[in-house]
DNA sequence: GAGCACTGC
């Protein structure tokens, strides 16, 4: 370890970056202003292997693990009897405390391009098989026959991940993209009869086991990115356990193996002893990655503020540095704007013999083409500073960067769960754990060598979480409890890798027996298998059933088609806000926010109609239409794909989607929403709304402030709700967050006698 | 008076 000599940038004393900072928040309440101290580097790291992999942007790095090296038991994965392996694959980390530097050791031992035989005789000998580092194994299998007859799946915890690795993998397979390597995704599915690989998500092929629960069209289960430890994949190794129990009969009882499963469970090396384990010490194996080496500077000592940190840091990068571009991440909308302001402002007295300075800001409440922008080469004599969030760590890989500044802050939602029923969203900035902090380190090694500024001290990387808690310890298990009930599973007695809180499963037990969905006795109710079926939380699909009731489920489909759209349906543009607010108006109606959704789709749907045959043009009027009034196009177009899906889902669970409360007077033109001719019929939609949403209710206090009827707290409405502000009697909410205060977003006015009257909620609040 | 990132029958 050396002290680096690296020299800091020092702004001018007395200029106004200090104004950049806004004092309201409390992380800048000690903010002074930029400190003139150098930051001392400590390097860590002299020559860290790392994954090279141009081919593959969306797959994991392998990790950089943090210099010094044990000596620790190796395990050359090589040809070796079958007896041998049982007893060396728990040599993967004998209870050992600093089992990554073994595997950091023993990743050397297999690279990939020799090993490629070896791997395959693995994976053939185990039912199991934990593998670290990234590899094509897929293709592998497939060439090798092992699969048999039988199909290959590798799971992915995200879409695009899905998507592109099939469409890689089929390229260089020579064959087009749905036939011998498919995907399957949410609306999308490429594959046919003949497909031999099929990537899909992991939520994908749970929903296959309600229907095939021994995934019997499969020969070969590959988990990628097990690490990420999604709520999908933990219920999908709880499943592939029983299945491998149940479908590879031990050798040796005479019975033969006539279909059996193997599984491949793909992981960062952190956690490979913890899924070897689940499997019952399953064989790991360490693929040797490649990718660049990554320089890491860790700071001497903690920084008060990361915002201030990060800026010198840059100028530092960019004074002493040769070209390349620059990565910082941050944790979330606010510090990236002032963080941009403040380079923006430095980078303009810069000597003009330095390049320039272009930064970008990278987050996913902003627009599409502004994130696009950290795309563009920068122009010559240029450098790049790109400002995100966790967005791209994972999901998106920026080509140029050659630096990386990692504040080690992230934000991260929590459910907190209530027995009471429902629960509480947590949203705060916290540490990142160490794979997070690896992960964000090999994002400049992509291309070449690289540099890494870790803003916390060594002792600090070595303090934070080895990786993020599992899902299932901190999301609303509603959704699932519900699902497992269809499949006459309690998650209480499956085997998974960690079990949930009693307070969650508690506070899950109790939503659903609110929603009619669970009798007293826990068991599904005839409404809980409807909702069951609807690919929405249980909330909504409560409310889609109650919307029969009403003869409204037209509205509620649609409005809960937006919600339940992944990406939000209100673009930000910070320095527009006047314009915005403006546009966001037209669309206001006064009962809240939900109808407010409803106008807003309706609106968007009315566009363009009837200006006749041609498609594009009807295209592209919609987009310059989302634009000028501030909307996400994705949001709206995912919408109709859900609202397709729920109204299919209606027609099998005899719905009838189309019943509309939605009124007319003569002379109206069909469906305009804002002509006077058109009123609503809001109460209907509402109430049916209210149905799945009773829970979350809350009552207008003398202060102003709200009291959840079914819980202890006061919440506030969420400034960004059209009701903010205003004194409703009562209101509904789609859910609470917490950040400063105890905010509900995706409010509607509710009459109060709605609750005096509301069948559920007269029998169960008491 | 404010918005980490993913995903699904």
């Amino acid at each position: 370890m050396s002290v680096a000599t690296a020299r800091h940038f020092a702004p001018k004393p007395g200029n106004k970056a200090v104004s950049l900072f806004r004092d309201k928040s409390q992380k800048y309440k000690q903010q002074k202003k930029p400190q003139s101290k150098p930051i001392p580097w400590v390097d860590v790291s002299d020559e860290e292997p790392r994954h090279k992999d141009d081919k593959n942007p969306l797959k994991r790095n392998g990790a950089v693990v943090n210099g010094q090296e044990q000596g620790q038991r190796r395990k050359k994965p090589r040809h070796s009897s079958n007896g041998e392996q049982k007893d060396s694959s728990s040599g993967a980390g004998p209870s050992s405390a600093s089992k990554a530097s073994a595997i950091q050791q023993q990743r050397k031992d297999l690279p990939i391009a020799q090993g490629r035989e070896a791997l395959i005789e693995e994976i053939r000998a185990n039912d199991v098989t934990v593998l670290l580092g990234e590899t094509e194994v897929p293709q592998y299998l497939l060439e090798s026959g092992l699969a048999g007859n039988g199909m290959i799946a590798v799971t992915q915890p995200r879409r695009v991940a899905a998507t592109s690795l099939a469409a890689r993998v089929s390229q260089e397979q020579g064959t087009p993209l749905g036939q011998r390597v498919g995907y399957s995704v949410r609306f999308d599915e490429k594959s046919t009869s003949n497909t031999r690989i099929k990537y899909m998500t992991d939520g994908m092929i749970v929903r296959e086991l309600l229907s095939d629960p021994m995934l019997s069209k499969y020969s070969v289960v590959v988990v990628d990115e097990a690490h990420e430890r999604t709520l999908r994949t933990d219920l999908l190794l709880a499943n592939l356990k029983e299945i491998i129990n149940k479908r590879n009969e031990p050798s040796g009882k005479g019975k033969g193996n006539p279909d059996p499963l193997k599984i491949v469970v793909m992981s960062a090396t952190l956690d490979a002893e913890k899924f070897s384990k689940f499997f019952h010490n399953a064989k790991v194996i360490y693929v040797k990655g490649r990718q660049h080496p990554v320089k890491i500077y860790h700071t001497a000592e903690h920084q008060l503020d990361y915002v201030d940190s990060a800026m010198r840091t840059f100028f530092q990068i960019h004074t002493d540095q040769p070209p390349g571009d620059v990565l910082i991440f941050l944790p979330g909308q606010e510090d990236i704007e002032s963080l941009q302001a403040s380079i923006d402002l430095f980078a303009r007295q810069l000597p003009v013999d330095k390049p320039n300075v272009l930064t970008c800001a990278m987050f996913a409440a902003q627009a599409q083409n502004k994130n696009a922008q950290a795309f563009t080469p920068a122009p010559p004599n240029t450098r790049k500073c790109i400002l995100a969030t966790n967005i791209a760590e994972t999901s998106i890989t920026i080509p140029g960067v050659k630096y990386v500044i990692d504040t080690g802050k992230c934000k991260e939602k929590q459910f907190l769960a209530r027995t009471g029923g429902g629960g509480l969203d947590t949203l705060l900035t916290r540490d990142i754990t160490q794979s997070s902090a690896m992960q964000r380190t090999g994002r400049a090694g992509r291309e070449g060598m690289g540099v890494c500024f870790r803003l916390y001290p060594e002792s600090a990387f070595k303090a934070m979480a080895p990786s993020l808690e599992p899902e299932i310890l901190r999301t609303s298990l509603t959704s699932s409890i519900l699902q497992l009930k269809c499949l006459k599973q309690d998650i209480r007695e499956l085997d998974l890798m960690d079990s949930p809180d009693d307070d969650s499963v508690l506070s899950a037990f109790k939503t659903l027996w609110i929603l009619g969905a669970l009798d007293q006795r826990q068991q599904l109710t005839d409404s809980g298998r409807k909702m069951a079926a609807f690919p929405v939380d249980p909330v909504y699909a409560c409310a889609i059933v109650a919307s029969a009731g009403y003869h409204c489920t037209s509205e509620v489909v649609d409005i809960i088609s937006v919600i339940s759209a992944s990406s939000k349906l209100f673009v930000d543009i910070s320095d527009q806000r006047d314009a915005v607010a403006e546009q966001r108006r037209k669309f206001r109606h006064p009962s809240g926010d939900h109808m407010t959704i409803l106008n807003v789709l309706r609106a968007y749907e009315e566009t363009s109609a009837g200006e006749g045959q041609s498609g594009r043009k009807d295209k592209a009027a919609r987009k310059e239409w989302c634009r000028k009034h501030f909307l996400n196009e994705r949001t709206l177009i995912e919408a109709q794909d859900i609202r397709s899906q729920l109204r299919t889902v209606c027609e099998r669970e005899n719905i009838n989607w189309m019943e509309s409360a939605l009124k007319k007077t003569a002379g109206a033109a069909a469906g305009s929403v804002n002509a006077d001719g058109v009123i609503y019929e809001e109460d209907p939609i509402l109430k049916a709304l209210g149905h799945g949403l009773c829970g979350n209710a809350a009552f207008l206090q003398p202060d102003g402030t709200y009291k959840q009827i079914m819980g202890p707290s006061t919440v506030k409405i969420h400034p960004s709700s059209v009701l903010c502000d205003k004194k409703m009697p009562a209101i509904i909410y789609d859910e609470l967050v917490f950040t400063n205060h105890i905010y509900a977003r995706g409010v509607s006015a509710i009459p109060k006698s709605f609750f005096a009257t509301h069948e559920p909620f007269k029998q169960k609040s008491a």
